[in-house]
DNA sequence: AGCACGCCGACT
DNA sequence: GTCGGCGTGCTC
């Protein structure tokens, strides 16, 4: 009899022994009991007989996961706190008998003397980063370099933050590769998924682009990830484990021998920090006189109107970026002033007036927008913050004679109504495009001759150690999007022009003054930890985090830098208490999220947001 | 006594 | 995570 430690597939549990008859190879997935019930699991590690009986392995499946596979799953178990089990969930298993068709390939597409260097700079490193300015070509060279995967026999993984959000890196790639790329994302559909697991286990595959979830398809012979947008922070996954595709990726190029590039035109500072830089300078953005300031409040000021006007008046398009999402403006009572929160969590309920409702962003409760104040009953209520919705409203009305569209999630649901107002905007059928972050990701905008951004003061003001990075970053790839043909203009409505002035013109320089700033205090010279108690009774969840703290003092090397309520004290009808710590290795912090694993808290590794 | 609910611990 | 056992407390 043969005895294994089985990890349990989706289980938070740590793996449980079962036995078997025949011996069994690591990574083969089986199905055993638990509590009556069969689940799946994964041959971890042969063991001696144990003290207790144990179940027998009752079935073994066909697939299965390499011994690389198991590896890196125990790397994400440990490092960002979760089972085996867990883990290796994330992993798509390896069909048997796969092939891999060897075929060469040429693309029509000749590098610049610069592009050149650039290619030549990441064929001599494992990792690098090319930190590309908007339109200085990075996409080309990552073509480059998939062509010559593909020429090697090898395979390559191009990551994206959302693939459907970009239908023109989509035909560019279809329209090199053809049938050798398939496009990867949650969404798809379960037959799509299929087809493209068959195809890749026949080995008709050699690129797989897609989100975060295509680094843990089965690949054979991967020679290559490519995390486009590195800066991205959808790369971040937001449920346990909380693991980051980027850094991931960078894990599994070391572990698995592969070449691993990340580009950005605004890479974040970690990445800047530690991962050889190439820097490819775009033609855009030479000169700031083309920046404009407004320091006046929220909503449109007649320097807005006017400059909108007069790129309007020069047949030119606008864009109008707002950071929050469609209406998000909590509605104040002018008497008393409260906002009107969802009774689930404690976020004010913003306005979506194509429903006439009142909708929590956390957990999708909605109601109809109250006539008067609920706690004192006054009628007087007003909203207090613009969103697309109402910034498209008022763009209307002033511009009536152009055509202004809203750009959203709660706008653009679909992927085929994203390439509709895209197509529809490069045609000129839209004058005016209001929109959120969606704007900000990667489109090609052919005619934006002015770009205008609301808000960012919000957005610089939060208390996140990484806020002056994440907002510069943004603003650039906004500014990014208006004039990619030369001529442009950026019209920043905040109080903090001066810090814009400085950095705008040289995300370089700000990179290197930051680092300065985050010595010894924060990432990447420190690592931090994020542990979050949640619970529906207030005082249960506030006790779990006060056990926690207790246990942190008990680190010397751990240095709680952050403890009480969450930034959001509740969600979904769940009190929730977070403790922020710091240390200098990570190997200090991971031994106290693995301390307090047992007390039902969640732990955050790298943390990438607050609330 | 009978049952609904919520808490807590086990699951190999 | 999910199930089931058990204790509390309410109703018949």
């Amino acid at each position: 009899m043969f005895y294994y430690h089985i990890a349990l597939l989706k289980s938070p549990l740590s793996p449980l022994t079962y036995q078997s008859e025949q011996s069994l190879l690591l990574g083969t997935i089986v199905e055993v009991t638990l509590s009556k019930r069969t689940t799946q699991g994964v041959v971890a590690t042969e063991v001696e007989k144990p003290e207790f009986d144990c179940e027998s392995i009752s079935f073994t499946c066909k697939t299965f996961y390499p011994p690389k596979t198991l590896e890196l799953a125990r790397f994400i178990a440990e490092y960002y706190v979760c089972s085996l089990g867990e883990a290796l969930s994330l992993f798509v298993p390896y069909a048997p008998n796969a092939l891999h068709v060897n075929e060469k390939i040429t693309i029509d597409i000749t590098l610049s003397t610069e592009q050149q260097k650039a290619y030549d700079f990441i064929e001599a490193h494992p990792r690098s980063l090319l930190f590309g300015d908007t339109g200085s070509g990075k996409t080309e060279i990552y073509m480059k370099l998939f062509e010559k995967t593909i020429n090697e026999g090898k395979q390559a993984i191009f990551l994206l933050p959302e693939i459907g959000l970009t239908p023109q890196m989509k035909n560019r790639l279809k329209h090199h590769f053809g049938t050798h790329v398939a496009i990867w994302h949650s969404k798809i559909s379960a037959k799509k998924k299929e087809q493209i697991l068959s195809d890749l286990a026949e080995g008709k595959i050699s690129i797989i682009a897609g989100t975060r979830s295509a680094l843990f398809l089965p690949l054979q012979h991967l020679g290559l990830i490519v995390v486009d947008e590195e800066h991205d922070e959808s790369y971040k996954s937001g449920n346990r484990p909380r693991y980051n595709a980027k850094d991931l990726a960078l894990l599994f190029g070391q572990k698995l021998g592969c070449k691993v590039l990340l580009g950005s035109a605004t890479p974040t500072l970690g990445s800047f920090h530690k991962v050889p830089t190439f820097r490819l300078k775009g033609t855009f953005f030479e000169s700031q006189s083309y920046i404009m300031y407004d320091d006046g409040e929220h909503g449109l000021s007649f320097k807005m109107t006017q400059a909108i006007q007069k790129a309007l008046d020069a047949q030119k398009q606008v864009i109008v970026f707002l950071p929050t999402r469609a209406n998000f403006k909590y509605i104040t009572c002018k008497q008393c002033g409260a906002n009107v929160e969802c009774p689930f969590c404690s976020v004010g309920m913003s306005i979506h007036h194509n429903m006439n409702a009142l909708k929590c962003h956390y957990c999708n409760y909605t109601e109809v927008i109250p006539k008067a104040c609920p706690k004192c009953g006054c009628e007087e209520i007003v909203a207090t913050r613009m969103g697309t919705a109402e910034v498209s409203q008022k763009l209307t009305e002033h511009f009536h004679e152009h055509v202004v569209q809203q750009f959203d999630r709660d706008e653009v649901r679909t992927e085929k109504k994203l390439s509709e107002i895209l197509s529809d905007f490069n045609d000129h059928k839209i004058d005016i495009m209001v929109g959120t972050q969606m704007l900000s990701k990667g489109h090609d905008y052919h005619g934006v001759g002015l770009a205008v951004i609301l808000g960012v003061d919000a957005l610089l003001g939060m208390s996140d150690f990484r806020s002056r990075e994440k907002t510069l970053a943004l603003v650039l790839q906004i500014a990014g999007r208006a004039g990619r043909k030369g001529y442009g203009e950026v019209l920043i409505q905040s109080k903090n022009s001066e810090f814009f002035k400085h950095y705008l013109g040289d995300f370089e320089q700000f990179l290197k003054d930051e680092l300065v700033f985050r010595k010894g205090l924060y990432p990447p010279f420190k690592k931090m930890l994020r542990l979050m108690s949640a619970h529906v009774k207030d005082e249960k969840a506030k006790e779990l985090i006060d056990k926690v703290a207790l246990i942190a003092q008990s680190f010397p090397q751990v240095e709680v830098v952050g403890f009480g309520k969450a930034n959001i004290a509740k969600i979904a009808n769940k009190y929730r208490y977070e403790l922020l710590a710091r240390s200098d290795s990570s190997k200090a912090l991971l031994e106290l999220a693995h301390a307090v694993k047992l007390l039902h808290v969640e732990a955050d590794m790298d943390p990438l947001s607050f609330s």
